[in-house]
DNA sequence: CGATTAACGAAACTGGAGTCCCGTTATGGG
DNA sequence: CCCATAACGGGACTCCAGTTTCGTTAATCG
């Protein structure tokens, strides 16, 4: 008697199997390109992928979990990041990488989708919540070589600083309908990097008014 | 023969149409706040507001349009802004109330179904887009004071002094699971403070590199 | 206060998203 | 290479969100 509990696929991932995988994110990414979160229906990613709709219905079940498990395929392809020697340059390194995936049609309209599907279900937002994680503790390095430099006080949180660079692009990004180009990318490095030197993310003042 | 374009609703406003419109209002925000953007239908909405679902359907006709009118009657009541004599003390004051409002369950909620609606529906997005710049608006005079004071230099950008306030805390609410306490909304304010001062938001700059 | 008709609401209807059944394909272990 | 069975896929079925119909209630105007 097999162990019924195993999720479809689990068992013999190759193959066909990963075929199908590949074939119906990759078709749940242009949808969601396209359409957007609210008009997704499952029967439609399946036609796209030239796959049995059954099939998708019971791999994955959901809209969100579907899009979950594309998110944790974004947060394996990691780009590489670059270093200039000053934390301006970094910030503005990171924030025109943030800014060109956010600008880009296909790309932009993908992460709307998910930070909206996010807001819906638990299990996307704790994968929304990972692939930020990584994509933030890829760059924090460069806010600890400014510290080390003496740039930035001792005792700076790294991570709050990377974040504060996204902020400003994702807000401007849902709230708004201007388009976000390089200044807006220029101009989020530079509040960062000037708020850091400035010492407004220091740990541990929580209690401090 | 009357006029066959007018929309239900606009000929004969009071009373009854009143009383329906705020209670469906009332039971979509409701609705929205406990399942979230996705899980919401106007059925449900019509049965929480004791109200015939084909009244709902005509009147507003779909989930993004409703929520549209909602966010339109959110703009309207405006919080009176409270004047401390210091950038800082303006900026946190005005960073304790979103931090306030984002950290409610229900108001939390609702903002985050807003967010997520306006990627679905453009209509949405621009009540959206309104709904922040009356705020913002409503905000961007303690900028101006602060350049007369002489805090700010000459040319900033009063209104992304606003918006560069909320981004962390908008950001923090989408994309983490963390909790938004007093000391998130102190330190937005605090970067915000010391980037405006650094001229980090200086219009016309869009050509420096 | 009475007539006109805007707006509401109950009930029947419809289309398509999501489920179920069962036969077919091809993976991975022996 | 072959077998057991994991995983896929077509097609029938279900169920409910959204629509249509038509009778009822009440807002506005004189």
């Amino acid at each position: 008697m097999g162990f019924e509990g195993a999720d479809p696929g689990t068992v013999r991932p190759g193959g066909r199997t990963a075929r199908v995988r590949a074939a119906v994110l990759r078709a749940a990414g242009d949808a969601l390109a396209e359409g957007g979160f609210a008009h997704l229906d499952l029967a439609d990613i399946a036609r796209r992928a030239e796959v049995g709709k059954t099939t998708v219905y019971r791999r994955w079940g959901t809209v969100t979990i579907l899009m979950a498990d594309l998110l944790m395929d974004m947060a394996e392809q990691s780009l590489p990041r670059t270093e200039t020697g000053s934390l301006l340059g970094d910030l503005k390194a990171n924030a025109r990488l943030v800014q060109r995936t956010l600008a880009d049609p296909r790309q932009g309209a993908l992460f709307k989708a998910m930070i909206a599907a996010a807001t819906c279900e638990a299990k996307t937002a704790e994968a929304l919540r990972r692939f930020y994680d990584i994509r933030v503790k890829e760059w924090a390095p460069c806010v600890q070589q400014a510290i080390d430099r003496g740039e930035v006080p001792e005792g700076t949180d790294v991570h709050e600083v990377i974040r504060a660079v996204s902020a400003p692009l994702y807000y401007r990004l849902l709230t708004s309908g201007d388009r976000l180009d390089e200044a807006a990318a220029d101009r989020a490095a530079e509040a960062a990097a000037a708020a850091a030197r400035a010492g407004a993310y220091l740990r541990g003042q929580e209690g401090r008014v």
